[in-house]
RNA sequence: GUGGCUGUAGCUCAAUUGGUUAGAGCGCCGGACUGUGGCUCCGGAGGUUGCGGGUUCAAUCCCCGUCAGCCACCCCA
């Protein structure tokens, strides 16, 4: 062993890679039809961008490292900031809403396990400029559909929605006080992963009483259409985004679930996570609100391509071949060279992919390369055929042969 | 950062209470096979048993350390 790749990080072999293409194929395609730009900034930036914008945990995770003009710089652990900066710099000459995205590679110096390295690849896409719930919706929609252009359905992933404005007003009327709502919160979040005796010891020692801590729990256990009512008018922004995803045919993905909460600091709204539905796996995606960090409404997502790789490879969905080859040429006797290369040549000039053994071989082993090449027919010239103008096309997976006129070959036609 | 489990060929796994040259299947390379692939048969390459130390006549096996992976916690790009 030469050794590996640092811990965390990937070495992408031809089969990883073609399923991170096809994964950034479809990113690009979806984001593409919902009239969303690509933007990149750089992957270097400095570190006192996160450690203003950013809590302290990320930046106890970041990669950081003083460079050669003694500036204290870090891998860029998210996209936020970097879209907030760009944003901000041109925010007088870009018509809103601002519908972009962008596909970084992020770091984060944790400990490894399955889903969580220390680089990924992350689809993020933002609206920026907008406030309507209906933002939100489209947001949501984006990220659904690119499930379903992966090929996996609502019965494969879910997109759990909750909203912190209303978790806020529940609470609140039912005696929390708005010191204690980042426990109260943090409860939530916990509340399906985290034994409840530790779940109260929390509350606790935040000065919860008894009847607040059930009043959390409570809150907690509510889910779908029931939580709205409960809320009221707090609850109306969740309700129309909810509404535009049914309207759209997506209903059957959106489940409200008020434990829903992010760990961001910085949301301010609707939040919503896209997940594995057997929930073997983590979140694949999340998102939400977070008006506060630019001076516009602003929300947006990001979904990572580990754990998404993972589910496709599970469920079956991942593509195989990166190549798609034409035609596999093969020469029966070493005279029969210069014929097959400018065959290959004139069907490369084509457009179509082409190959062939590059030292001479018996028909067997080109044959038997060929089918390994996953190609689906043969061009075999010999010299018989080829004294009348013509070839063999070997169909590789119906064993059948026709001869074929070389002149209709080097035209780019098969048949 | 904390705790637990696991490291044998590219992959999946064997190897008697510690015992002599660490095996098999798959994959890879070659041959049977000089104008027809997938099948079959034969042969070959490929290992510092993660690494370092210790115990022992003898360690893949027992002990310690270390690194890596997995799981949980923390946290959640």
């Amino acid at each position: 062993m030469q050794g590996k790749a640092l811990p965390g990080f990937r070495d992408f072999y031809p089969e990883d890679l073609t399923l991170r293409n096809h994964l950034f194929a479809t990113w690009r395609s979806v984001a593409g039809r919902y009239g969303f730009e690509e933007y990149d900034g750089p992957p270097l930036e400095s570190l006192e961008m996160y450690t203003k914008k950013s809590g302290e945990e990320i930046v106890q995770q970041l990669y950081t490292f003083r460079d050669k003009g003694d500036r204290e710089v870090a891998l860029r652990p998210e996209m936020t900031p970097t879209l907030a900066r760009m944003v901000a710099a041109r925010v007088q000459a870009l018509k809103k809403p601002i519908r972009w995205f962008s596909i970084p590679q992020l770091f984060r110096y944790e400990r490894q396990q399955r889903g969580r390295l220390r680089e990924h690849f992350q689809l993020n896409m933002d609206i920026i400029g907008e406030a309507s719930p209906l933002a939100d919706a489209e947001l949501m929609a984006a990220a659904v559909d690119i499930m379903r252009a992966l090929g996996l359905g609502p019965k494969d992933v879910q997109l759990r929605v909750s909203d912190r404005r209303v978790l806020k007003s529940l609470l609140m009327s039912r005696g929390v006080t708005e010191a204690q709502l980042a426990t109260a919160f943090a409860v939530i979040d916990r509340s399906e992963r985290v034994p409840k005796n530790v779940l109260e010891e929390m509350l606790r020692e935040t000065g919860y009483g008894k009847p607040e801590a059930a009043a959390v729990f409570d809150v907690a256990g509510l889910r779908g259409k029931d939580a709205l009512t409960a809320a009221g008018a707090a609850a109306e922004p969740l309700g129309e985004a909810v509404q535009a995803l049914e309207a759209m045919g997506l209903g059957e993905f959106v489940a409200i679930d008020l434990t829903i909460v992010r760990g961001l600091a910085y949301y301010t709204g609707i939040v919503f996570e896209l997940f594995d539905a057997q929930k073997t796996l983590r979140a694949i995606a999340g998102g939400g609100r977070y008006d506060g960090l630019l001076d516009l409404p602003a929300l947006g997502f990001g979904m990572g391509d580990v754990v998404l790789g993972e589910l496709l490879k599970e469920r079956g969905v991942a593509p195989k071949a990166s190549i798609e080859l034409g035609a596999f040429l093969v020469a029966v006797g070493g005279e029969d060279m210069p014929t097959m290369l400018r065959l290959a040549h004139a069907m490369r000039e084509k457009g179509i992919a082409v190959e062939y053994g590059l030292r001479h071989a018996g028909v067997r082993k080109q044959l038997e390369l060929a089918s390994a090449r996953g190609a689906p027919r043969a061009v075999i010239i010999g010299p018989e055929e080829r004294k009348a103008g013509l070839a063999v096309v070997r169909d590789l997976r119906a064993g059948t042969e026709a001869k074929v006129p070389i002149d209709k070959l080097l035209n780019g036609y098969f048949d």
